[in-house]
DNA sequence: CCCTGGAGGTTATGATATAACAACGATATA
DNA sequence: TATATCGTTGTTATATCATAACCTCCAGGG
């Protein structure tokens, strides 16, 4: 048995991904597979122990090895790290980009992920003006959801 | 002696504070007066063990203390959170704003702070669209600073 | 065959942050 | 004065988040 099994499905063989509809991104190693796979599955942002609380039934017990897996998903640019929650998310585009711009919402743990062009453009040129090289940005909105501000 | 024996300037008797340029807003209860000046000397962002140490002599033991005093001091406005880094900085302008824009350097503690309109426009627009009702937003710009972009 | 490097397992610990409760001083007001 | 209340502070304990260090396994290349 390698690290590297690829079936291109989870493994799982409860069919508790039934309702997984993203797909997962094909050569991960199996710890990086786990993660990402218990990620797809949840519509909201999780933390590292209660990824790890999802996978104790998969054999998996120390926080180093999520933790490890976070790391890799984040840095192959499939993740992303909320900071302001220490909550992950799955991205949700395609191809690399610069700046990452989440809607928080204050009442309740719903995050959307947006793609803001002209927010782009601008943030590119006054980083330019300060004379600063940027790598990536994250800009995250807090506030009230769609359904949250509905309900006042 | 009274919680807020606002004197103009920090009490220390040890000329420690001479090169604080920023002027402490008024009105402070002890500890927040306490935190502030701490920052207010630091070039950089400071994390809350490292306020704490700084106020060991002052006699404060206990990060409850530091924690509550950033608390206070960021509700009013008169400090950021850089969730990114777990740190705390000054707010370095007037009024109050929603989007607070910061350049982090990846090689070197510096942070510093803009006030971009155009990006502050921009996403009130997308998050309107969104349906979303923004409160505050905190971009955290990573990558190397006008310094360390020099010297490679 | 042996070496190497990526991935993984495990234990321990470090770093960050909050809960809970007691005590104090200022202020208001009866 | 009495006493109620509120914000601030002190203190202890604990919760939460993250990494260091060390060892093993195994696939692939000389």
């Amino acid at each position: 048995m390698t690290y590297n099994d690829d079936g291109d499905e989870p493994e799982d063989a409860r069919g508790e991904t039934e309702e997984t509809i993203k797909k997962r991104p094909p050569g991960l190693p199996k710890n990086e597979k786990l993660v990402w796979d218990v990620l797809a599955q949840s519509d909201d942002p999780m933390k590292a122990y209660e990824i790890l609380d999802c996978l104790k039934e998969k054999g998996v017990r120390a926080p180093m090895t999520i933790y490890r897996a976070l790391d890799g998903l984040e840095r192959k640019g499939h993740i992303h790290k909320l900071e302001g929650l220490n909550a992950f998310v799955l991205c949700n585009h395609e191809g690399p980009h610069m700046v990452q711009t989440f809607l928080v919402c204050e009442r309740c743990p719903k995050v959307r992920e947006l793609e803001v062009r002209s927010v782009e453009a601008d943030i590119e040129a006054a980083v330019d003006v300060s004379n600063f090289q940027m790598n990536t940005a994250r800009l995250e909105i807090k506030g009230l959801c769609h359904l949250c501000a509905g309900a006042e």
